[in-house]
DNA sequence: ATCTGTAATATGTATGCACATAATATCTCT
DNA sequence: AGAGATATTATGTGCATACATATTACAGAT
């Protein structure tokens, strides 16, 4: 060995390297920690760390007894942020604001009422609004919510904060499902984000539950051209 | 302490539960490693594990000196999966196939030659092709690819593999960039996935990069209901 | 030949200890 | 009061060691 690699950081750096220029293909089953621990002059420990940190980032695929392999398929994963409106349009030097567009009891449509769990009569608090950047439409909400879940909902001036802001401030969850997709623009929903009716819409639905009740279902709709970022 | 916690997954949990109860409330600074290992009865590396694990799940915020708090945030990102179109397809049950629609050196749009960063006149190679499951149209993905930095690509035989197979498997990139977005449909793409012009589609863009040469960008757009979903 | 129990083995985890590092708090000098 | 040096403190990391656990491989039984 060169150099005595005592990091864990080091470590992964190196295997990683190796991975990239193919001393170690993809499917290859690599050295075991101890060999590896010898050639690079640390612990078994700081291997472990190491490779836990790779197999982790989706580099490596581990199997007790069975050994650690490179990975087939490179990257089949992501970590993205997930938007806090807020937060995203004052991140950008925007002055955040909401309007709220609706708000009533009502009969959740089929695909809420499914992905819910709920019976067909149940009635849920609909709460429709609109998040603004400078004044200028950002992102346009759909929100259903179990007032029989989470009672002092009913009770919320929504005025004053965002149903998002509250519920993640009081509710939370123990179970969540996060669905991103497209939709054609209602005529509501363009009226409110100032598009065409029919256009493209980038939407991220949400849906939470409390142990088995259901909490919240709710789906933002952003304006035509927004992208969703993240480093791979 | 009722049961001394002697597994970093249980003392996790139980700080996951004690957040949840709101024992400590979002912003909350919480005990320290020492004082923790010490109620929970176990060593503090036991805890660091624990707390890291957390912190790394979007839990916890964690600064050197000033502590540990509780993120204000519960959930502010999501891993999710990105599809590998072929296994995705197969892991329904479905057969794969895929057809090669257009395959030409060009000149990209100005919004891929910005990604890239290239110069205005330089021509990349355009791969065009659809991905089929069952016969039935499940992603058409539309590709420039820089054959200065991958030559291997220009002799490659599309119609046996499908490009991103070939360059996963071949040209390790050291940068990537993930743009999740909805597009209106243009009329080759909606004649491709069998559906009307101007359909919303849920789409996914990725650039890669091998140190600072540019690679690949490539643009996977998918019916109209396609959902891209994870848990949280 | 197939099934089954057992040994072998690579990773997974827990612990005590030491020292590193970052960030805050405090003290000192002006 | 303000600037800068210094102490304090919570997390971050490395190591040696021991034992746990999942899986495979192999040997022996049927």
């Amino acid at each position: 060995m060169a150099q005595a690699l005592t990091s864990w950081r080091a470590v992964a750096d190196e295997v990683l390297a190796r991975i990239r220029r193919r001393d170690w293909a993809p499917g290859d089953l690599i050295p075991n920690e101890v060999d590896l621990a010898g050639e690079m002059g640390c612990a078994r420990t700081t291997v472990n760390r190491a490779l836990r940190h790779l197999a982790e980032a989706g580099y490596l695929e581990r199997r007790r007894k069975a050994g650690t392999c490179v990975a087939l398929n490179p990257v089949r994963r992501a970590t993205l942020r997930i938007p806090v409106i807020r937060e995203e349009v004052e991140a950008r030097g925007a002055h955040y604001d909401h309007a709220l567009i609706l708000r009533e009891e009502g009969t959740p449509p089929l695909a809420v009422r499914s992905l819910l769990h709920l019976p067909p009569d149940r009635r849920l608090l609909h709460v429709v609004a609109l998040h603004l950047a400078d004044g200028a439409p950002y992102a346009h909400e759909d929100r259903w919510v179990d007032t029989e879940t989470v009672p002092d909902f009913a009770a919320l001036d929504l005025s004053q904060q965002s149903a998002n802001a509250w519920l993640v401030q009081n509710v939370p969850y123990t179970r969540g499902a996060l669905a991103l997709s497209a939709m054609a623009a209602d005529p509501e929903t363009a009226e409110a984000l100032g598009c065409a009716p029919g256009a493209a819409l980038f939407t991220l639905e949400r849906t939470t539950w409390k142990a088995a009740l259901p909490i919240t279902w709710v789906r933002l709709a952003y304006p035509p051209g927004h992208r969703l970022t993240t480093d791979l």
